[in-house]
DNA sequence: TAGATTGTTAATCGATTAACAATC
DNA sequence: TAGATTGTTAATCGATTAACAATC
């Protein structure tokens, strides 16, 4: 099958896969990757595995498996990280932190594709100015403008609930087009973007119910 | 329907209808909310909030909805959040800081219910015995012995990708029953442990997609 | 070649949506 | 009462799994 329409749940699943690839033991000295090895180290079935790789119009090789190089890049053509993906954070309270020290060190240098953290902002004069992972934060009056000249089209939210849904309609006219929300509220979509949310506290309570 | 075997993509709603009605606007004045007004305000069909909410065994009133108190009660109850939950937290880099922060700030004090952070550990001096909202840093030597004595059944992991799985072994012979893994590795649970596999990089890589 | 593993189709399973009688 | 909204059943839709012919 060809890359069309592919359904939300197995792109979701392509970069647990491409995280397989990358962090493949020294001593796996193959250059094949099975689809029972490769869902093994995924938390999936093999075929799923296969039927998700083949929407992706990923191919392998039978009686052999995946090329493991080429799966890489297949993968990273689809998620579009052949091209650099320049992302802004709003907000920058322990978790805007957190997620600017996570970004600027999980995606630069070795890698050969880039998340590359390039904005952030926040309203407390308390972190404005400040520095982390060499960029500054600026005041969040001044994101129409950084948009433009930065040209990021993603954005993470780390602001409180309260000031949720007014960045969100900020991103909205500055014409951002993918959000992840890690504010404790569910925004909805304007029109045209994608937004992901996500709340640790709901994954905390998600599993107290298994206590 | 009573609530024997809710689905876990049905759990998973839970929290969100929970925390919907826990910030409902000062000028909701009504004491019931309808299957309408709370899936608008948590993303979900009206349909599916009235199967869910069955399947929990709430309750509401036709023509009327349902009392935002009892569903509250009703809720907290299924999730153990009835009962205090204690947590503790492995690895106290810019993540640990912003999730240990992000739990004592969120759940403590004013709420009717707690998720309390009572333990913290980590092996880099640097942070052994800093205090975090209260609770100091241990070595992760310890863990077996804290969590007997502080009681602990559910932990975060917020170590590096190849500490985790020596950390997730950890905590099975400690007895932890749930555990949340921000490492970028699929951990996959021993014998008898909930594991939920949670990770920024994969958010963004998923979104990076819709680009 | 023989053995292994893919890609894909068909079967199953589960979740969401629609619809509506019951009833507040 | 009339209007609104639930709880539940049945219909639909979609995702996962099984199975196996194709083929490296």
């Amino acid at each position: 099958m060809e890359q069309k329409n592919i359904p939300d749940v197995v792109i979701r699943r392509l970069p647990v896969y491409l995280r397989v690839l990358e962090n493949l033991p020294e001593d796996f000295h193959e250059n094949v990757i099975s689809s029972f090895e490769l869902g093994e180290r995924s938390g999936v079935t093999p075929a799923q595995v296969r039927k998700d790789l083949s929407m992706a119009g990923a191919f392998g090789k039978q009686g052999l498996g995946y090329d493991i190089h080429v799966l890489q890049d297949k993968l990273k053509k689809i998620l579009n990280l052949d091209k650099e993906i320049r992302v802004a954070i709003i907000g920058v309270g322990s978790l805007g932190h957190a997620i600017a020290r996570y970004i600027t060190q999980r995606y630069s240098a070795e890698r050969d594709y880039h998340l590359r953290l390039v904005a952030l902002f926040d309203t407390d004069p308390g972190v404005l100015g400040e520095v982390i992972g060499g960029i500054e934060v600026h005041h969040i009056d001044s994101f129409r403008e950084k948009a433009r000249e930065l040209k990021f089209r993603m954005v993470v939210i780390a602001v409180p609930a309260e000031a949720a849904q007014a960045v969100m309609n900020e991103c909205a006219v500055a014409g951002i087009e993918a959000v992840l929300n890690f504010a404790p509220v569910h925004l909805k979509a304007p029109e045209g973007i994608r937004i992901h949310n996500t709340d640790l506290s709901i994954d905390l309570m998600h599993l107290a119910y298994y206590l």
